[in-house]
DNA sequence: CCTATAAAGTCAACGCCGTTAACATAGCGC
DNA sequence: GCGCTATGTTAACGGCGTTGACTTTATAGG
């Protein structure tokens, strides 16, 4: 009775702060939301945070439990939207990198809590699960399977992060033509190079 | 004169505060390092370090430049131990990734800043030079060399972020294994999935 | 040599933060 | 109807980054 609808003393405070503590992460300055603050957008005092929470730590990873349930859809949906198969697979990739560039404080609050455990539960794994099932089913092979989604997954993480900082200029083709993965380092090496003609 | 031997006041508490900075980083808790901390460790008030950096973030960026020149020195010795050309460029992955294992508050710090451009000096920017003239070496050709730099630095990127945050095991043959360029996604897969597209 | 000046460091204070303890209130089960 | 428990509040603590007004010390110039 903890997270239903809206009833009893205030309304249901776990879900309303949730909700504020993704809006604030994106706008400007997300990387800094305090608890404090959170509280007061939501209109409760700062310590009522801790019926719901033990601790900020754990508002932040159920904060980023949700973007990473959300990472998952959107890659899901852009796989299916791209028809699956290796098209789907690479859509994905692309979905992956560009949830990052549009959520840039969730997705790095995703990817720095201590430890994954915390908030990667069965629901909100679906981003896993999928490179699994799309690279054995590229593969065919469990082995090879899961070395091409842990190397998927570092490049375009690789990526995400790169243009998240500043390294590397984030425009939609410089990420389509990392991720081509027919190109992968030497895949078109010699001549071919001249890929970027367009 | 503000950045020379040990003289006048105090000392040279500027070197004295990187100094303990980057040692702080490498303790545990290192991800939380406070400006009074550090001023106190260093046997001064809170307040001396605005006369050498203008707020914390100004010292972080000189703590994340630190570690940036110091990415660089490893990756150059761990090429050169290689004996340079393929053989180098991959030993300097390699390093890479260790490196940020090896030094984790430190590695993130370097990838957390606002921009880039307030740390990144001719001086500190070996790692990133050392990338174009091995990739140019490898190539002969400057838009493949750039490509390559690019996707060689966001593969290891991605390994090392994930690895820090616990997606990735952090074992030694996992990053020889996911590094190997030899055997990038289908590289060493009979059918190759056929991308198909292009 | 001695003094002006500016660099280097100190102290006190502000407002914000996360967190704890003690207390208040409202809804539900018996 | 009563008590229990979930939910929320207020007051307070210590730590933080940062500012402003002050003190100390090194050094440069007459």
């Amino acid at each position: 009775m903890s997270t239903s609808a809206e009833s009893y003393h205030h309304g249901d405070l776990r879900t309303a702060l949730i909700g504020a503590g993704l809006s604030a992460l994106e706008g400007p300055d997300g990387a800094t939301l305090s608890l404090r603050g959170l509280a007061r957008t939501v209109g409760v005092s700062a310590t009522a945070v801790y019926r719901h929470f033990p601790d900020k730590r754990a508002l932040l990873a159920a904060l980023a439990g949700e973007g990473l349930r959300q990472l998952g859809e959107s890659q899901a949906a852009a796989a299916q939207a791209a028809g699956g198969g290796a098209k789907g697979f690479a859509a994905s990739g692309r979905a992956y990198v560009r949830f990052a560039l549009a959520h840039p404080a969730l997705f790095r609050l995703m990817f720095s809590q201590g430890n994954p455990a915390d908030f990667e539960t069965r629901e909100n794994d679906l981003a896993r699960d999928l490179l699994s099932e799309m690279t054995l089913e590229l593969t065919g092979n469990p082995v090879a399977a899961e070395r091409m989604a842990h190397q998927a997954w570092a490049i375009a993480h690789g990526i995400a992060m790169l243009m998240l900082d500043g390294r590397l200029p984030a425009e939609p083709a410089l990420i389509d033509e990392l991720l081509d993965t027919d190109a992968l380092f030497f895949g078109s090496t010699p001549k071919a190079a001249t890929t970027t003609d367009r």
